[in-house]
DNA sequence: CTATTTTACTAAACTGGTTTAGTCACATGT
DNA sequence: ACATGTGACTAAACCAGTTTAGTAAAATAG
């Protein structure tokens, strides 16, 4: 009972200004007037009124009685890193297309806020969810699944959770990557990754292993190289100078994702390194590499495919809740090689 | 009437279960159960049961009743900009504080799209806007202004429009960055700005122009510089060889935007250019000016700053809803010189 | 001239909560 | 013995829509 002031009109108050029924009126609005034997003058009124009196529908009074709320959450890891806000303009312009708005909350990383926005998401009847997760929401992911509550993962996946996923073949993009720079005459390329235990990185941990033992090259785990993750410019650095002390002849770099890139040539412009000495490749495409490391070989993750996809996926899931997941959807990355 | 399998209980159920009325129950669950007299015992009966059919509520119907959704929108431009994304995140963990949900909109630039989603917004009963609006969208903000519609303008405004806004002090900020560049000797400095009417870049304009004239230097048409913004970087190539070659001497540039300072940036690198040479200045922050152009003088926008004073204006606009606009909020951007 | 159909509309229940205004049984006061 | 109070709970209205089942009056049919 706050007695905000009015701000729109409802169908109770065409109703009355027209001495109709709320009936009559959600009849018309709705567009089904003819098939419910409404007259045309009425419809006619029924219309002028409302567009006179800007009547706007209110959709949580429509939702509450459909039990469907045109919405889907997201959550991702940050919204403001680069990678997820491109990711969420990719779902948001997918999604829009057919007619639905999406929630985004950004979880920082932290399960328990992932949590927590996950249950607001499912209180405030989103129809489903994309969710990035962050490690360790095992148990959430779980029981959504048992709810039987439609959801999609993107970027990241458990391989123990039968959900549906979209994200791009680890082993195969950084088997690729790796085998390239293999291919064009490196021997020693050291691997730039982060102390994290995702499958993503697990996964592109193995693609380098498996280009390297698959080309005749021995695995030398001096240039295995893990950067902390929450100090990642200062780490890269003492990483670094390590490597280039214990492997001075190291002669490629392959890094697990572009931050890492990006800080290493950013060691090397500062050291006086000139990066074109090394066979470079990452996966992440970033526009300065055109700038700073034009021969960076890059693995651009296809954002927008991905983005479709997932919305593809979690529509197919609310249509028909009874659908079991489709279970993976694995996307081509799209190699940038020179 | 959806035949969707019911995913979770609702107060009526739990009524039914316990043999008690809805009004009990919604009593118990509101924390407001030994107000309104209901017995230790019904109350302990009513928790656990809630507890173990795993209750959650409908937020929905609870917004229908209240008429709040605790749900604020916010339409960027274009959240796949690392900018916008930005001030999403920030927007986004102070509603959290506040206990609210963002649904985030991208306009893409489009006023069309822009006045859609604002309106779709409404109808989903959102308590507020945030909007950092495109261009030529005065009439739907008059209107909102007019419906006394809660809503803050952000990063952008418009000069003619009554409404609260957060914006930094575009001439201020580009006076000094100017003046800063003239105080290290500089005397010829170029501006490089963007073929767009958006006033934030006019008012670049302006605080360059005082700059210049005001520390007794001629404004010279051919240093002002502007770059079409559909095709930026072909453009600024252009734009930077007539540059150059009309005034060789050309010792300083002033960049309206951070996208032109690295355009520019990549165009020396191309041309074997060292950076050091000119004086450099922009407004914005990129955190990849610590690499290429550690000479760069940057007025940082204190996004964090803008989107706590963003909320914290709807929410006095949305609890006192009578209360006109504050009018603006002028933050100051960040100086980080050298 | 009644019986049936058609036209044009409506009452009331429903979505899932909140809230107002009671009810009913029992205990206490005088 | 009767009024009053109180403890424990509930019916029904409300939010703003949708939807089912139905009604009254006019038009057509037999």
């Amino acid at each position: 009972m706050p007695e905000i002031a009015k701000m729109s009109i409802t169908i109770k108050d065409i109703a009355k200004g027209l001495n109709l029924s709320k009936t009559t009126v959600s009849f018309v609005l709705s567009g089904i007037g003819s098939n419910k034997g409404i007259s045309i003058s009425t419809q006619y009124r029924v219309l002028q009124y409302a567009r006179e009196h800007n009547y706007q529908p209110n959709l949580l009074a429509k939702s509450l009685h459909s039990g469907m709320s045109h919405t889907i959450g997201l959550v991702v890891p940050s919204i403001g890193d680069l990678y997820y806000a491109e990711l969420a303009k990719a779902i948001e312009a997918e999604a829009k297309k057919r007619g639905y708005l999406i929630i985004i909350c950004s979880s920082e990383r932290d399960v328990v806020q992932e949590v927590k926005m996950i249950r607001t998401l499912k209180a405030k009847q989103v129809d489903g969810l994309i969710i990035a997760p962050t490690e360790h929401c095992e148990t959430e992911l779980r029981s959504l699944l048992r709810e039987n509550f439609p959801f999609v993962l993107i970027d990241r996946y458990y391989p123990s959770i039968a959900a549906n996923y979209v994200v791009i073949d680890d082993v195969k993009t950084s088997f690729e990557l790796v085998s390239h720079l293999i291919s064009q005459g490196r021997r020693k390329i050291a691997l730039i990754t982060a102390d994290t235990k995702i499958t993503a990185i697990y996964l592109r941990h193995e693609g380098y292993r498996m280009a390297v033992e698959g080309n005749g090259l021995e695995y030398d785990p001096r240039l295995h190289c893990e950067v902390r993750r929450n100090d990642y410019s200062k780490n890269t650095i003492e990483v670094l100078d390590r490597l280039l002390e214990e492997v001075p002849d190291v002669d490629g770099f392959y890094f697990t994702t572009h931050y890492l890139a990006l800080e290493t040539i950013t060691y090397f412009m500062r050291n006086n390194i000139d990066p074109r000495r090394y066979g470079l490749a990452c996966i992440h495409q970033n526009p300065i590499f055109a700038t700073i490391a034009p021969g960076m070989n890059v693995a651009r993750i296809p954002i927008e495919d991905m983005g479709a996809k997932s919305i593809g996926l979690l529509m197919d899931n609310i249509d028909d809740p009874k659908c079991k997941p489709h279970g993976g959807c694995i996307v081509d990355a799209e190699m940038v090689l020179n």
